[in-house]
DNA sequence: GCTGATTATGGTAGCGCTAGCATCTGTTTG
DNA sequence: CAAACAGATGCTAGCGCTACCATAATCAGC
């Protein structure tokens, strides 16, 4: 009678037959007791509920994505957590889809394009409900295996050229193109530009900020400088001593990120350069303690959380019906101008 | 012959049933060609490499968790992303776990205890094959699953007073003493401590303070000052002005991190208060920035990344071994005395 | 009192993969 | 030359859950 089957495959784990048997009901009770209580009546779903208790029960979450086809998940993959900016913009994502009962799968390190097509690679094995990613996909192997995929995918941070891509973001040209304008507006005229990693959101900006310059006529006056470093405070440091030492004549420099001018305000405190006078420091992204450091630091305002809130949103929308067509989706910046410059 | 059944449930992606029909094999050969490549025969395994290529096919990792009953992945669960010291945390863990082919399934948000549980309780849901916690789990709920589910633990950060548990990290306590002692050793008599969220490592560090100032004969000075709110650096700037405004007398003030310390650091730069000699500043963790800031910053030096990496190691040993006994690892500290103390 | 709709529960058959064994071929050994 | 063995491949039966359909029980309406 008591069919205690247990296979030599068995885990010994406690399965949602052992709960059944326990509240004498069938399996498929249990199940929809806990997915959906509503379609159970009262009795049998406190049965279950103690029998769940008593038993330990936890659900085995691959089998139920193998049933339903469904995993109730969705991937993340961002270039790195060492940076503020994308752990902003997952507490976003985060804020959307955790109360809606998605669980995320975060993948970072992306900043290598063989490490981005692993992950992704690795997260599409999941079977995700959706994809949010930061930037194009660099590999041409991963560019296919998301096409043929058919997740609903929405790309992050910057504007995508591609029409058919759904992308949330600002134009990250313009804000270099604002930031730089801004400095010759208050009558810089020799202006750097400092970057860590030249990742695709860098180059972009720097192209703002060469448009900038070359409307200006200054075009021929170009101090550039970066480092295949992930960007820290204490490469803004060694950057900027670097770039003095080069180009004793720059008035002013554009740091492609706050770590960055963070770096180039601590050099200048160092060796006794007044800032904003002798020069103007820049920074990207305000991180925060932009706004306290002295003196306060001239940056552009990014909406990083709501850029995870709106991707996470239009996912969403997207896995409900995946006929939507694609949509570009532009948050802006705001240009946040403080004692520095 | 070409029994191409498809069922009604059939989700209409790939199956490795598919690419054994496109290669002529058997869909266990397949299997196999994916897994242990060397347990197949080369033709074969070139075939069936082009007909993964050609049929995109991506494996289901909910099929083959249910099947091989290994899930191949490790939950990991921390504070905060936007605390820079969990993200140096998670870099060890996945330059240890990574290569070895397993998946991190990241959480965050734990200063929670709700949510702690709530996400607790979802990664059991995937069966993870080991599990890397930050500090004890405050519910009991979360500690009866956690026990019941078998499933391989290591502590982190902290060194746990139960040792049932496995745990590597450094002596909080210690650091909180060590870093006072020093204070005092510098000659400061008025000590404040400030803190932003009293997490158990926090509330540690604590103890160690005033057991020092406790030991120094100055345990009735005390200005203590926290905050319920996240860390930062603005945060600090505020905490700092509030204590200088009650306890106008302190000579020092020892922050639990680094990030409150800059913020101490721009309030007494923005207010002309000279530090270290009218207000020393001590940080914790050494995060980068306190080595360029100007004075540069006195900090305890954090051993994160290590602390991954010891942690995931432990972590396979008990994965490999689940019979190993329980372990207590003393990464320890380094005081890192600069010119802000 | 009968019909048709509605609600609550259960039985069956997979989801896509792999463990465990069986089978088949070719090679080695006494 | 048979027996023993190793290596490569295949068959079968699940892993634990849920979609789908069937059934039983209840109820409104005529």
């Amino acid at each position: 009678m008591n069919k205690r089957r247990t296979g030599s495959r068995s885990t010994g784990r406690t399965t949602i037959e052992d709960v059944a048997r326990h509240a004498g009901v069938s399996a498929i009770t249990v199940s929809r007791a806990l997915r959906t209580p509503d379609s159970v009546s009262k009795p049998l779903r406190e049965r279950i509920g103690q029998a769940v208790a008593t038993l330990g029960y936890v659900p085995n979450r691959a089998a139920r994505t193998l049933a339903s086809a469904r995993s109730n998940s969705v991937a993340v993959l961002v270039p790195s957590l060492s940076n503020q900016v994308f752990v902003d913009v997952l507490a976003g994502i985060r804020d959307v889809l955790g109360p809606r009962g998605y669980q995320l799968l975060i993948g970072n390190n992306l900043y290598d394009a063989a490490e981005e097509e692993r992950l992704l690679m690795a997260y599409l094995e999941h079977h995700p409900d959706g994809l949010l990613l930061t930037g194009l996909q660099q590999s041409p192997r991963a560019r296919a295996a998301l096409a043929g995929s058919g997740v609903p995918t929405v790309h992050m941070m910057d504007l995508m050229a591609d029409h058919s891509v759904t992308s949330v973001g600002f134009s990250q040209p313009a804000a270099g193109y604002a930031m730089t304008r801004h400095l010759l507006e208050r009558g810089h005229r020799r202006i750097a530009f400092m970057a860590a990693q030249l990742d695709e959101r860098t180059l972009k900006r720097r192209d703002g900020y060469r448009q900038a310059l070359d409307e200006a006529g200054h075009g021929d006056y170009c101090a550039e400088i970066s480092s295949p470093a992930a960007s820290s405070v204490g490469l803004g440091v060694e950057l900027t001593a670097q770039l003095l030492a080069e180009h004793p004549a720059i008035d002013a420099v554009f740091c492609c990120n706050d770590d960055l001018a963070l770096g180039a305000l601590f050099h200048c405190q160092r060796r006794g350069i007044p800032v904003p006078q002798h020069l103007a420091i820049a920074g990207f992204n305000d991180l925060g303690f932009g706004a306290c450091s002295v003196p306060a630091l001239t940056t552009v305002a990014t909406p990083r959380y709501h850029i995870g809130v709106r991707a996470a949103e239009l996912l969403l929308a997207r896995i409900d019906n995946p006929a939507l067509d694609a949509e570009t989706l532009d948050l802006g910046f705001e240009l946040q101008t403080r004692e520095s410059a």
